[in-house]
DNA sequence: GGTCTGCCTTGATGCAGATCAAAGCCGGAA
DNA sequence: TTCCGGCTTTGATCTGCATCAAGGCAGACC
Protein backbone atom coordinates (compact mmCIF):
# COMPACT_ATOMS: atom_id res chain seq x y z
CA UNK A 1 0.00 0.00 0.00
CA UNK A 2 3.12 2.51 0.07
CA UNK A 3 2.65 2.34 -3.61
CA UNK A 4 -0.72 3.53 -3.18
CA UNK A 5 0.40 6.56 -0.84
CA UNK A 6 2.50 7.89 -3.16
CA UNK A 7 -0.31 8.50 -6.07
CA UNK A 8 -2.94 9.82 -4.12
CA UNK A 9 -3.60 13.44 -3.77
CA UNK A 10 -6.82 14.95 -1.78
CA UNK A 11 -9.82 17.31 -3.79
CA UNK A 12 -12.69 18.94 -2.11
CA UNK A 13 -16.05 20.10 -3.51
CA UNK A 14 -18.99 22.44 -1.79
CA UNK A 15 -21.83 21.45 -1.48
CA UNK A 16 -23.77 22.18 -4.74
CA UNK A 17 -20.40 21.78 -6.75
CA UNK A 18 -20.27 19.52 -9.63
CA UNK A 19 -17.58 16.72 -9.41
CA UNK A 20 -17.49 15.91 -12.71
CA UNK A 21 -20.22 15.42 -15.53
CA UNK A 22 -21.00 12.80 -17.59
CA UNK A 23 -19.02 12.13 -21.14
CA UNK A 24 -15.86 14.58 -19.45
CA UNK A 25 -12.44 12.78 -19.43
CA UNK A 26 -11.54 11.47 -16.64
CA UNK A 27 -8.38 10.40 -15.23
CA UNK A 28 -8.61 9.35 -12.16
CA UNK A 29 -10.88 7.20 -9.54
CA UNK A 30 -11.29 8.19 -6.14
CA UNK A 31 -12.93 7.22 -2.95
CA UNK A 32 -15.09 9.54 -0.12
CA UNK A 33 -13.45 10.48 2.76
CA UNK A 34 -16.37 13.16 4.22
CA UNK A 35 -19.15 14.26 2.99
CA UNK A 36 -21.87 12.89 0.25
CA UNK A 37 -22.16 12.49 -3.84
CA UNK A 38 -24.76 11.56 -5.80
CA UNK A 39 -24.26 9.69 -9.45
CA UNK A 40 -26.98 10.65 -11.63
CA UNK A 41 -28.37 9.99 -15.17
CA UNK A 42 -30.39 12.19 -17.51
CA UNK A 43 -32.25 12.47 -20.34
CA UNK A 44 -31.88 14.96 -23.15
CA UNK A 45 -35.73 16.59 -22.14
CA UNK A 46 -33.74 16.60 -18.27
CA UNK A 47 -35.73 13.67 -16.55
CA UNK A 48 -33.39 13.13 -14.25
CA UNK A 49 -32.52 9.78 -12.28
CA UNK A 50 -29.66 9.19 -9.18
CA UNK A 51 -27.91 5.94 -9.54
CA UNK A 52 -25.95 6.18 -6.71
CA UNK A 53 -25.17 7.67 -3.23
CA UNK A 54 -21.78 8.22 -2.36
CA UNK A 55 -20.78 7.85 1.24
CA UNK A 56 -17.35 7.84 2.89
CA UNK A 57 -15.57 4.77 1.56
CA UNK A 58 -17.40 4.27 -1.34
CA UNK A 59 -15.43 4.72 -4.47
CA UNK A 60 -15.64 6.49 -7.53
CA UNK A 61 -14.55 5.56 -11.11
CA UNK A 62 -14.00 2.48 -13.39
CA UNK A 63 -10.62 1.59 -13.60
CA UNK A 64 -9.94 1.02 -17.58
CA UNK A 65 -12.31 3.61 -18.27
CA UNK A 66 -11.54 7.38 -19.95
CA UNK A 67 -15.06 9.16 -19.25
CA UNK A 68 -17.34 9.64 -16.51
CA UNK A 69 -20.69 8.07 -17.13
CA UNK A 70 -22.52 9.63 -14.64
CA UNK A 71 -22.85 13.41 -13.47
CA UNK A 72 -21.54 13.56 -10.08
CA UNK A 73 -22.18 16.06 -7.93
CA UNK A 74 -21.38 17.13 -3.87
CA UNK A 75 -24.25 16.99 -2.22
CA UNK A 76 -23.09 18.37 0.61
CA UNK A 77 -19.39 20.10 1.39
CA UNK A 78 -17.17 16.96 0.24
CA UNK A 79 -13.63 15.58 0.28
CA UNK A 80 -11.83 12.93 -1.97
CA UNK A 81 -9.20 10.73 -2.07
CA UNK A 82 -7.91 10.59 -5.50
CA UNK A 83 -5.40 8.09 -7.47
CA UNK A 84 -4.45 8.70 -10.74
CA UNK A 85 -5.75 6.42 -12.72
CA UNK A 86 -3.03 4.99 -15.37
CA UNK A 87 -0.50 4.15 -12.35
CA UNK A 88 -3.89 2.86 -9.79
CA UNK A 89 -4.43 0.93 -13.09
CA UNK A 90 -1.10 -0.72 -12.49
CA UNK A 91 -1.09 -1.28 -9.00
CA UNK A 92 -4.35 -3.42 -10.03
CA UNK A 93 -2.25 -5.19 -11.72
CA UNK A 94 0.44 -6.05 -9.50
CA UNK A 95 -1.32 -5.89 -6.20
CA UNK A 96 -4.03 -8.61 -6.20
CA UNK A 97 -5.48 -7.71 -2.93
CA UNK A 98 -6.75 -4.31 -4.61
CA UNK A 99 -8.88 -5.35 -7.32
CA UNK A 100 -10.39 -8.55 -4.97
CA UNK A 101 -11.36 -5.39 -2.41
CA UNK A 102 -13.00 -3.44 -5.52
CA UNK A 103 -14.71 -6.65 -6.48
CA UNK A 104 -15.96 -6.62 -3.25
CA UNK A 105 -17.04 -3.19 -3.09
CA UNK A 106 -18.33 -3.49 -6.69
CA UNK A 107 -20.98 -6.13 -5.83
CA UNK A 108 -22.39 -4.80 -2.65
CA UNK A 109 -23.31 -1.91 -4.75
CA UNK A 110 -24.84 -4.39 -7.46
CA UNK A 111 -26.95 -5.82 -5.10
CA UNK A 112 -27.57 -2.39 -3.41
CA UNK A 113 -28.45 -1.17 -7.82
CA UNK A 114 -30.85 -4.06 -7.79
CA UNK A 115 -32.37 -3.18 -4.74
CA UNK A 116 -33.13 -0.20 -6.19
CA UNK A 117 -34.54 -1.58 -9.26
CA UNK A 118 -37.14 -3.18 -7.24
CA UNK A 119 -38.24 -0.30 -5.29
CA UNK A 120 -37.71 1.81 -8.62
CA UNK A 121 -40.17 -0.70 -10.77
CA UNK A 122 -42.72 -1.92 -7.74
CA UNK A 123 -42.99 -0.01 -4.87
CA UNK A 124 -45.60 2.54 -4.66
CA UNK A 125 -44.80 6.62 -3.11
CA UNK A 126 -45.33 5.88 0.33
CA UNK A 127 -43.13 2.65 0.80
CA UNK A 128 -40.51 4.55 -1.62
CA UNK A 129 -40.35 7.43 0.99
CA UNK A 130 -40.64 4.56 3.79
CA UNK A 131 -37.97 2.78 2.16
CA UNK A 132 -35.15 5.58 1.69
CA UNK A 133 -35.92 6.59 4.88
CA UNK A 134 -35.35 3.62 6.84
CA UNK A 135 -31.94 3.01 4.86
CA UNK A 136 -30.77 6.81 6.22
CA UNK A 137 -31.71 5.58 9.68
CA UNK A 138 -30.18 2.65 9.77
CA UNK A 139 -26.50 3.65 8.08
CA UNK A 140 -26.50 6.43 10.84
CA UNK A 141 -27.93 4.05 13.68
CA UNK A 142 -25.08 1.51 11.96
CA UNK A 143 -22.29 4.34 12.65
CA UNK A 144 -23.15 5.01 15.87
CA UNK A 145 -23.13 1.06 16.21
CA UNK A 146 -26.33 -0.22 17.33
CA UNK A 147 -29.18 -1.49 16.08
CA UNK A 148 -31.87 0.57 14.62
CA UNK A 149 -34.85 0.13 17.41
CA UNK A 150 -36.96 2.51 19.33
CA UNK A 151 -36.35 6.53 19.19
CA UNK A 152 -34.15 7.56 16.37
CA UNK A 153 -33.21 10.70 14.93
CA UNK A 154 -31.19 11.61 11.69
CA UNK A 155 -31.04 14.04 9.28
CA UNK A 156 -31.81 13.63 5.82
CA UNK A 157 -29.18 14.82 3.87
CA UNK A 158 -31.17 15.45 0.69
CA UNK A 159 -33.72 18.15 -0.62
CA UNK A 160 -37.29 17.10 -1.86
CA UNK A 161 -35.82 17.34 -5.01
CA UNK A 162 -33.09 14.70 -4.79
CA UNK A 163 -35.32 12.53 -2.99
CA UNK A 164 -37.67 12.47 -6.21
CA UNK A 165 -34.55 12.25 -8.38
CA UNK A 166 -33.65 9.21 -6.56
CA UNK A 167 -37.22 7.62 -5.82
CA UNK A 168 -38.70 8.12 -9.30
CA UNK A 169 -41.26 10.88 -8.29
CA UNK A 170 -41.63 14.18 -8.63
CA UNK A 171 -40.69 16.88 -5.47
CA UNK A 172 -44.53 17.28 -4.86
CA UNK A 173 -45.37 13.62 -3.97
CA UNK A 174 -42.53 13.51 -1.71
CA UNK A 175 -43.58 16.20 0.40
CA UNK A 176 -47.10 15.20 0.07
CA UNK A 177 -45.72 11.52 1.66
CA UNK A 178 -43.83 13.14 4.13
CA UNK A 179 -46.79 15.04 5.75
CA UNK A 180 -48.93 12.01 5.40
CA UNK A 181 -46.12 9.99 7.15
CA UNK A 182 -45.88 12.78 10.13
CA UNK A 183 -50.17 13.36 9.78
CA UNK A 184 -49.87 9.07 11.09
CA UNK A 185 -47.03 9.80 13.20
CA UNK A 186 -44.80 7.77 11.72
CA UNK A 187 -42.27 10.30 11.58
CA UNK A 188 -41.55 13.51 13.38
CA UNK A 189 -39.91 16.79 10.96
CA UNK A 190 -37.78 19.57 13.21
CA UNK A 191 -36.69 21.78 10.38
CA UNK A 192 -36.89 20.48 6.68
CA UNK A 193 -33.96 17.85 7.15
CA UNK A 194 -34.11 16.76 10.78
CA UNK A 195 -35.91 13.55 10.75
CA UNK A 196 -37.49 11.83 14.32
CA UNK A 197 -38.65 7.99 13.86
CA UNK A 198 -40.44 7.29 17.09
CA UNK A 199 -40.73 3.85 16.14
CA UNK A 200 -38.33 2.20 13.93
CA UNK A 201 -40.03 -1.04 13.20
CA UNK A 202 -43.20 0.85 12.22
CA UNK A 203 -41.75 2.87 10.03
CA UNK A 204 -40.33 -0.40 8.13
CA UNK A 205 -43.34 -2.21 8.23
CA UNK A 206 -44.15 0.49 5.39
CA UNK A 207 -41.30 -0.09 3.68
CA UNK A 208 -42.50 -3.16 1.69
CA UNK A 209 -39.99 -4.83 2.62
CA UNK A 210 -40.20 -8.60 4.07
CA UNK A 211 -39.01 -9.07 7.78
CA UNK A 212 -36.58 -6.40 6.91
CA UNK A 213 -34.01 -7.86 9.03
CA UNK A 214 -30.82 -6.79 8.91
CA UNK B 1 -6.81 -22.16 -15.37
CA UNK B 2 -6.07 -26.00 -15.20
CA UNK B 3 -7.29 -26.20 -11.42
CA UNK B 4 -10.45 -24.35 -12.82
CA UNK B 5 -10.79 -27.36 -14.76
CA UNK B 6 -11.06 -29.87 -12.53
CA UNK B 7 -13.57 -28.33 -10.24
CA UNK B 8 -15.99 -27.60 -12.80
CA UNK B 9 -19.19 -29.52 -13.90
CA UNK B 10 -22.63 -29.11 -15.94
CA UNK B 11 -26.07 -28.54 -15.46
CA UNK B 12 -28.77 -28.60 -17.57
CA UNK B 13 -32.36 -26.80 -17.22
CA UNK B 14 -35.53 -26.82 -19.10
CA UNK B 15 -37.25 -23.68 -20.04
CA UNK B 16 -39.45 -22.39 -17.00
CA UNK B 17 -37.87 -24.61 -14.58
CA UNK B 18 -36.31 -22.87 -11.34
CA UNK B 19 -32.45 -22.93 -10.83
CA UNK B 20 -32.50 -21.22 -7.16
CA UNK B 21 -34.81 -19.97 -4.60
CA UNK B 22 -33.82 -16.47 -3.17
CA UNK B 23 -32.48 -17.64 0.36
CA UNK B 24 -31.32 -21.28 -0.82
CA UNK B 25 -28.09 -22.61 0.09
CA UNK B 26 -25.99 -21.92 -2.44
CA UNK B 27 -22.54 -23.72 -2.72
CA UNK B 28 -21.65 -22.87 -6.57
CA UNK B 29 -21.10 -20.33 -8.95
CA UNK B 30 -21.99 -20.82 -12.29
CA UNK B 31 -21.60 -19.07 -15.62
CA UNK B 32 -23.84 -19.26 -18.55
CA UNK B 33 -23.03 -21.93 -21.03
CA UNK B 34 -26.14 -21.55 -23.39
CA UNK B 35 -29.65 -19.77 -23.17
CA UNK B 36 -31.32 -17.60 -20.70
CA UNK B 37 -32.17 -17.39 -17.60
CA UNK B 38 -33.70 -14.40 -15.00
CA UNK B 39 -32.78 -12.93 -11.76
CA UNK B 40 -36.00 -11.63 -10.02
CA UNK B 41 -37.03 -10.40 -6.55
CA UNK B 42 -40.51 -10.89 -5.23
CA UNK B 43 -41.85 -9.08 -2.26
CA UNK B 44 -44.49 -10.48 -0.08
CA UNK B 45 -47.84 -9.64 -1.64
CA UNK B 46 -46.25 -11.55 -5.04
CA UNK B 47 -44.85 -8.00 -6.54
CA UNK B 48 -41.87 -9.30 -8.74
CA UNK B 49 -39.06 -7.31 -10.42
CA UNK B 50 -36.58 -8.96 -12.84
CA UNK B 51 -33.52 -7.50 -11.63
CA UNK B 52 -30.92 -9.09 -14.33
CA UNK B 53 -31.35 -10.98 -17.58
CA UNK B 54 -28.34 -14.05 -17.59
CA UNK B 55 -27.21 -14.86 -21.31
CA UNK B 56 -24.30 -17.08 -22.43
CA UNK B 57 -20.86 -16.51 -20.47
CA UNK B 58 -22.73 -14.66 -17.61
CA UNK B 59 -21.94 -15.31 -14.26
CA UNK B 60 -24.62 -16.36 -11.54
CA UNK B 61 -23.56 -16.74 -7.97
CA UNK B 62 -20.96 -14.45 -5.37
CA UNK B 63 -17.55 -15.92 -4.11
CA UNK B 64 -17.86 -15.15 -0.29
CA UNK B 65 -21.69 -15.75 -0.23
CA UNK B 66 -23.79 -18.67 0.96
CA UNK B 67 -27.59 -18.13 0.19
CA UNK B 68 -28.90 -16.91 -3.09
CA UNK B 69 -30.29 -13.49 -3.42
CA UNK B 70 -32.42 -13.89 -6.13
CA UNK B 71 -34.69 -16.56 -7.64
CA UNK B 72 -33.02 -17.48 -10.83
CA UNK B 73 -35.41 -19.03 -13.67
CA UNK B 74 -34.18 -20.58 -16.85
CA UNK B 75 -36.19 -18.96 -19.34
CA UNK B 76 -35.22 -20.74 -22.05
CA UNK B 77 -33.75 -24.20 -21.73
CA UNK B 78 -30.38 -23.62 -20.26
CA UNK B 79 -27.12 -25.20 -19.22
CA UNK B 80 -24.83 -24.05 -16.91
CA UNK B 81 -21.32 -24.65 -15.84
CA UNK B 82 -20.70 -24.44 -12.40
CA UNK B 83 -18.06 -24.30 -9.78
CA UNK B 84 -18.05 -25.44 -6.10
CA UNK B 85 -17.87 -22.22 -4.49
CA UNK B 86 -15.49 -23.08 -1.42
CA UNK B 87 -12.34 -23.92 -4.16
CA UNK B 88 -13.56 -21.55 -6.83
CA UNK B 89 -12.94 -19.34 -3.50
CA UNK B 90 -9.46 -20.41 -2.95
CA UNK B 91 -8.48 -20.33 -6.33
CA UNK B 92 -9.27 -16.51 -6.81
CA UNK B 93 -6.99 -15.85 -3.95
CA UNK B 94 -4.65 -17.57 -6.03
CA UNK B 95 -4.98 -16.30 -9.83
CA UNK B 96 -5.38 -12.84 -9.38
CA UNK B 97 -6.67 -12.70 -13.47
CA UNK B 98 -9.87 -14.57 -11.99
CA UNK B 99 -10.77 -11.71 -9.89
CA UNK B 100 -9.46 -9.09 -12.49
CA UNK B 101 -12.19 -10.39 -15.06
CA UNK B 102 -14.93 -11.04 -12.34
CA UNK B 103 -14.23 -7.47 -11.65
CA UNK B 104 -14.73 -6.12 -15.17
CA UNK B 105 -17.86 -8.65 -15.35
CA UNK B 106 -19.52 -7.08 -11.96
CA UNK B 107 -18.63 -3.29 -13.23
CA UNK B 108 -20.60 -3.93 -16.85
CA UNK B 109 -23.50 -5.59 -14.36
CA UNK B 110 -23.59 -2.76 -12.45
CA UNK B 111 -23.58 -0.28 -15.45
CA UNK B 112 -26.27 -2.33 -16.81
CA UNK B 113 -28.36 -1.93 -13.57
CA UNK B 114 -27.47 1.70 -13.62
CA UNK B 115 -28.94 2.32 -16.68
CA UNK B 116 -32.22 0.15 -16.01
CA UNK B 117 -32.42 2.39 -12.93
CA UNK B 118 -33.18 5.14 -15.13
CA UNK B 119 -35.52 3.23 -17.62
CA UNK B 120 -37.64 1.80 -14.48
CA UNK B 121 -37.27 5.53 -12.79
CA UNK B 122 -38.23 7.59 -15.28
CA UNK B 123 -39.38 6.08 -18.23
CA UNK B 124 -43.02 6.16 -19.81
CA UNK B 125 -44.84 2.68 -20.90
CA UNK B 126 -43.68 3.43 -24.68
CA UNK B 127 -39.91 4.31 -23.98
CA UNK B 128 -39.57 0.88 -21.73
CA UNK B 129 -40.73 -1.22 -24.93
CA UNK B 130 -38.67 1.09 -27.11
CA UNK B 131 -35.91 0.44 -25.13
CA UNK B 132 -36.17 -3.40 -24.23
CA UNK B 133 -36.80 -4.21 -28.06
CA UNK B 134 -33.32 -2.16 -28.89
CA UNK B 135 -31.58 -3.81 -25.95
CA UNK B 136 -32.33 -7.50 -27.51
CA UNK B 137 -31.82 -6.22 -31.42
CA UNK B 138 -28.67 -4.61 -30.54
CA UNK B 139 -27.84 -7.74 -28.76
CA UNK B 140 -28.47 -10.20 -31.73
CA UNK B 141 -27.41 -7.78 -34.49
CA UNK B 142 -23.79 -7.76 -32.26
CA UNK B 143 -23.52 -11.77 -32.42
CA UNK B 144 -23.89 -11.46 -35.89
CA UNK B 145 -20.93 -9.09 -35.56
CA UNK B 146 -22.97 -6.31 -37.91
CA UNK B 147 -24.42 -2.94 -36.25
CA UNK B 148 -28.38 -2.65 -36.23
CA UNK B 149 -29.45 -0.73 -38.96
CA UNK B 150 -32.33 -1.19 -41.65
CA UNK B 151 -34.24 -4.11 -41.54
CA UNK B 152 -33.42 -6.63 -38.57
CA UNK B 153 -35.18 -9.54 -37.49
CA UNK B 154 -35.15 -11.48 -34.12
CA UNK B 155 -36.57 -13.46 -31.42
CA UNK B 156 -38.19 -11.88 -28.12
CA UNK B 157 -37.33 -14.86 -26.04
CA UNK B 158 -39.45 -13.36 -23.13
CA UNK B 159 -43.14 -13.70 -22.57
CA UNK B 160 -45.53 -10.45 -22.24
CA UNK B 161 -45.62 -11.20 -18.29
CA UNK B 162 -41.48 -11.66 -18.16
CA UNK B 163 -41.31 -8.37 -20.64
CA UNK B 164 -43.73 -6.59 -18.26
CA UNK B 165 -41.60 -7.95 -14.64
CA UNK B 166 -38.63 -6.45 -16.36
CA UNK B 167 -40.04 -3.05 -16.89
CA UNK B 168 -42.13 -2.21 -14.05
CA UNK B 169 -45.28 -2.60 -16.11
CA UNK B 170 -48.23 -5.15 -16.36
CA UNK B 171 -48.60 -7.39 -18.79
CA UNK B 172 -51.52 -6.10 -20.56
CA UNK B 173 -49.78 -2.60 -20.59
CA UNK B 174 -46.97 -4.34 -22.55
CA UNK B 175 -49.66 -6.17 -24.54
CA UNK B 176 -51.16 -2.45 -25.71
CA UNK B 177 -47.68 -0.68 -25.98
CA UNK B 178 -46.47 -3.78 -29.00
CA UNK B 179 -49.64 -3.06 -30.60
CA UNK B 180 -49.39 0.15 -30.47
CA UNK B 181 -46.02 0.13 -32.35
CA UNK B 182 -47.21 -2.17 -34.81
CA UNK B 183 -50.02 -0.25 -35.65
CA UNK B 184 -47.22 3.00 -36.18
CA UNK B 185 -45.11 0.12 -38.37
CA UNK B 186 -42.01 0.95 -35.93
CA UNK B 187 -42.33 -2.58 -35.41
CA UNK B 188 -43.69 -6.24 -36.71
CA UNK B 189 -45.19 -9.23 -35.30
CA UNK B 190 -44.72 -12.93 -36.55
CA UNK B 191 -45.90 -14.84 -33.82
CA UNK B 192 -45.88 -13.53 -30.75
CA UNK B 193 -41.85 -13.92 -30.30
CA UNK B 194 -40.64 -13.08 -33.76
CA UNK B 195 -40.04 -9.05 -34.29
CA UNK B 196 -39.13 -7.89 -37.39
CA UNK B 197 -37.97 -3.99 -36.89
CA UNK B 198 -38.19 -2.13 -40.70
CA UNK B 199 -35.75 0.68 -39.47
CA UNK B 200 -33.51 0.58 -36.49
CA UNK B 201 -32.83 4.04 -35.66
CA UNK B 202 -37.07 4.86 -35.76
CA UNK B 203 -37.41 2.60 -33.19
CA UNK B 204 -34.26 3.82 -31.36
CA UNK B 205 -35.76 7.34 -31.42
CA UNK B 206 -38.59 6.12 -29.00
CA UNK B 207 -36.32 4.88 -26.55
CA UNK B 208 -35.80 8.18 -25.13
CA UNK B 209 -32.02 7.87 -24.97
CA UNK B 210 -29.82 10.03 -26.28
CA UNK B 211 -28.33 9.86 -29.47
CA UNK B 212 -27.91 5.67 -28.82
CA UNK B 213 -24.68 5.36 -29.90
CA UNK B 214 -23.13 2.42 -29.87
C1' DG C 1 -62.70 -33.24 -35.34
C1' DG C 2 -63.17 -31.13 -30.24
C1' DT C 3 -61.56 -29.11 -26.07
C1' DC C 4 -58.12 -27.82 -22.95
C1' DT C 5 -54.47 -24.83 -21.50
C1' DG C 6 -51.28 -21.25 -21.66
C1' DC C 7 -50.49 -17.08 -23.60
C1' DC C 8 -52.04 -12.85 -25.65
C1' DT C 9 -55.23 -9.01 -26.95
C1' DT C 10 -58.66 -5.62 -26.24
C1' DG C 11 -62.17 -2.91 -23.77
C1' DA C 12 -64.05 -0.32 -19.70
C1' DT C 13 -63.10 1.88 -15.63
C1' DG C 14 -60.44 3.63 -11.63
C1' DC C 15 -56.77 5.72 -9.23
C1' DA C 16 -51.93 6.98 -7.86
C1' DG C 17 -49.00 10.09 -8.96
C1' DA C 18 -47.88 13.89 -12.38
C1' DT C 19 -48.70 18.47 -13.56
C1' DC C 20 -50.05 23.17 -12.98
C1' DA C 21 -50.55 26.80 -9.77
C1' DA C 22 -50.20 29.48 -5.65
C1' DA C 23 -48.61 30.40 -1.17
C1' DG C 24 -45.75 29.70 2.99
C1' DC C 25 -41.36 29.55 5.42
C1' DC C 26 -36.88 30.97 6.62
C1' DG C 27 -32.23 32.54 6.46
C1' DG C 28 -29.27 36.00 4.54
C1' DA C 29 -28.39 40.57 2.62
C1' DA C 30 -29.21 45.38 2.59
C1' DT D 1 -36.71 46.27 9.52
C1' DT D 2 -37.80 44.72 4.71
C1' DC D 3 -36.88 42.20 0.79
C1' DC D 4 -35.30 38.36 -1.79
C1' DG D 5 -34.38 33.66 -3.32
C1' DG D 6 -34.32 28.92 -2.48
C1' DC D 7 -36.81 25.41 -0.74
C1' DT D 8 -41.19 23.38 0.76
C1' DT D 9 -46.09 22.74 1.29
C1' DT D 10 -50.69 22.42 -0.26
C1' DG D 11 -54.59 22.54 -3.49
C1' DA D 12 -56.92 21.53 -8.02
C1' DT D 13 -56.90 19.01 -11.94
C1' DC D 14 -55.27 15.77 -15.38
C1' DT D 15 -53.55 11.43 -17.25
C1' DG D 16 -50.88 7.22 -17.93
C1' DC D 17 -50.93 3.10 -16.37
C1' DA D 18 -53.19 -0.44 -13.32
C1' DT D 19 -57.02 -3.09 -12.57
C1' DC D 20 -60.97 -5.76 -13.71
C1' DA D 21 -63.13 -8.42 -17.18
C1' DA D 22 -63.92 -10.90 -21.64
C1' DG D 23 -62.58 -13.16 -25.38
C1' DG D 24 -59.15 -14.80 -29.03
C1' DC D 25 -55.59 -17.83 -30.78
C1' DA D 26 -52.69 -21.82 -31.39
C1' DG D 27 -50.40 -25.90 -30.03
C1' DA D 28 -51.05 -30.39 -27.39
C1' DC D 29 -53.69 -34.12 -26.51
C1' DC D 30 -57.88 -36.95 -26.65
Amino acid sequence: MVVLEQIKYYRSFQAGQPVIWSGDRMDFVASVVTGIATLMQTMEDGRRQMVGLLQPSDFLGRPGRETAAYDVTAVTDLVMCCFRRKPFEDMMRTTPNVSQRLLEMTLDELDAAREWMLLLGRKTAREKIASLLAIVARRDAGLQLRKPCGRITFEVPLTREEMADYLGLTLETVSRQMSALKKEGLIELHGKRQVIVPDFDALAEQTGNDSFLV
